[in-house]
RNA sequence: GUCCCCAUCGUCCAGAGGCCCAGGACGUGGCCCUUUCAAGGCCAAAACACGGGUUCGAAUCCCGUUGGGGACGCCA
């Protein structure tokens, strides 16, 4: 049977890079497989979710070209995918279980849960004053030793109740996907809430109901979940439904070995779509972190990693984000993108630099595709096309003034260029060779070396010590422009009063 | 604290008992190419956490220690 996956975000923030590698690996093992990709939003907590938040997280998959078979925009048969829409299956599993027994009312009140757990915390020592220590307490089962008697009288007297399921005792094993068989006591786990007392399901109540009215086979999820899944293995089997294969996937840290956060810098996708990498590079570079083929490859298209990729290749252990990885892959993917393609995206960038025009797309195509092609080996990001090139598509170009006082205000400079420009005003053509040509010419009949009237005319043509090969600047810009810069840069180096 | 997961170069991975005095990639250093900057090529430094076993033989298996991470909610 073709597996079914599912990827289900809570709208509370943007889509983290953490999860967007779930909802990567998930993808690709449905891919792979022929499965089904399954979205589902997750928001029941009503103050948390909103609107905004799932648009971004929608977007960022979209981004990313996780493109889901059935959930949110797209439907199914399992609708409605938006987990606040299910919440009276929820609850009719919940009245289930308590009906065959595998569920009780509790009546306890959180002010009462939360003296007994303080009682515990103080009992076990008081030490750590102040100290933020986690209890190990769990929930002492009082509600589930109620007479019958005891039920009908706090029924009567209208108190809130909640649902709690009761844990049967002996070990919950499973054989993890990425880490193999794993087990926990019963003994260590609690009688945990399934319904609120608000009428609310939690969600281990929730995730369990729709992955099984959705019937998810393989549950691919972040790490954080190991010691949820007991608890929801004994509601697959209470339910009498057939539990999925489970695979947690390593969490990844900052570089300080912590859990990532905004404080290691950007975490959201949106946001490194929005600094100029490129969704295939991310995307290569999410999917090697933590899992690897099996051999060295490293560079992959969404297609050789859908044939590569397999559960089994997970490794068990955190992994760091490294920023510098993932700059080489955008460098790298953007070497490759076909010239054409990378225009077309680069179109943001440079009209959020005010730099765009429509005309790179049409009669001046050639010309800017020329101009791609010699930044390209140079851009980590797309906006560095507009950082390093952008001497090509304004005429408003910057000195940097280092740049010009060890190139320009030499002894001599400015009658050099003034030689070079007469030359290459003569020239019949203007192109890469004839320009190299005339260049060395001067520079050899004014006894100069050609690489410091090189470095000269860069600075004067460009404002900037570092460019792609002069000569071939030189010809894309043109006659007209590169005579129009060495006469200005000549005005630079001596202001005349007039 | 309790439970769980993890442990190979700074980082991401390969390695599923002998092929490993451990391989690739990023980063770092050097060299080459060269008009600068990149790209590219070559070279280098850099790791099996520790201690016990098992075995003829362990990075690989077992146990322990240490270290890191996660979970312990009527959050998801």
């Amino acid at each position: 049977m073709a597996p079914r996956v599912r990827f289900a975000p809570s709208p509370t923030g943007h889509l983290h890079v953490g999860g967007a590698r779930t909802a990567l690996f998930n993808w690709l093992f449905a891919r792979r497989l022929g499965g089904v990709f399954v979205l589902r939003i997750e928001d029941t907590d009503a103050e948390r979710s909103s609107e905004d938040m799932i648009d971004g997280i929608l977007d960022g998959l979209r981004w990313l070209g996780l493109d889901w078979d059935e959930g949110p925009k797209v439907g199914g048969p399992c609708a409605p995918y938006f987990q606040s829409g299910r919440l009276d299956r929820h609850r009719a599993m919940a009245e289930q279980l308590v009906r065959q027994g595998s569920a009780y009312y509790c009546y306890c009140t959180n002010d009462t849960l939360k003296a007994k757990r303080d009682a515990a915390q103080r009992a076990r020592g008081a030490a750590a004053p102040g100290a933020s220590d986690p209890s190990a307490w769990r929930y002492d089962r009082s509600c589930c030793a109620l007479t019958a008697e005891e039920i009908i009288s706090r029924e009567r007297d209208g108190l809130p109740r909640a649902i709690r399921f009761r844990v049967p005792e002996g070990t919950t094993r499973f054989d993890d996907l990425v880490h193999g068989p794993i087990e926990f006591d019963g003994a260590n786990i609690e009688d945990f809430v399934l319904l609120r007392s608000d009428g609310h399901p939690t969600y281990q109540l929730s995730v369990v109901s729709d992955d099984v009215e959705m019937k998810i086979t393989h549950v691919v999820r972040g790490d954080d979940h190991i010691s949820n899944t007991p608890k929801q293995i004994l509601l697959y089997r209470a339910v009498g439904a057939e539990v999925p294969r489970f695979a947690h996937v390593p969490l990844i840290l900052g570089p300080d070995k912590k859990r990532l956060s905004k404080r290691h810098g950007a975490t959201s996708v949106t946001e490194y779509a929005r600094q100029g990498y490129l969704p295939e590079a991310m995307f290569n570079f999410l999917a090697l972190l933590g899992w690897s083929p099996g051999d060295d490859r490293e560079l992959f298209t969404r297609d050789s990693l859908v044939a590569a990729f397999s559960l089994e290749g997970i490794s068990g252990g955190n992994a760091v984000f490294n920023p510098e990885k993932l700059d080489w892959f955008n460098q790298q993917h953007l070497m490759r993108l076909a010239t054409g393609e990378l225009a077309v995206r680069l179109k943001t960038s440079f009209e959020g630099a005010g730099l765009w025009s429509d005309s790179y797309l049409a009669d001046r195509r050639a010309w800017f595709l020329a101009v791609l092609e010699l930044l390209k080996p140079r851009a980590k990001r797309l906006d560095d096309f507009v950082v390093q090139g952008g001497f090509f598509f304004s005429d408003t170009i910057e000195y940097d003034s280092a740049a010009v006082d060890t190139h320009l205000r030499a002894a001599g400079v400015e009658d050099h260029l003034a030689a070079l420009d007469a030359a290459l005003t003569a020239l019949e053509t203007f192109d890469p060779a004839s320009t190299e040509a005339a260049l060395r010419a001067v520079a050899e009949a004014r006894g100069v070396k050609a690489a410091s009237l090189i470095h000269a005319a860069r600075v004067a043509v460009t404002g900037r010590s570092a460019s792609p090969g002069l000569f071939e600047v030189l010809a894309l810009l043109g006659r007209a422009r590169v005579h129009a810069r060495l006469v200005a840069a000549s005005r630079l180096l001596s202001p005349s009063p007039s």
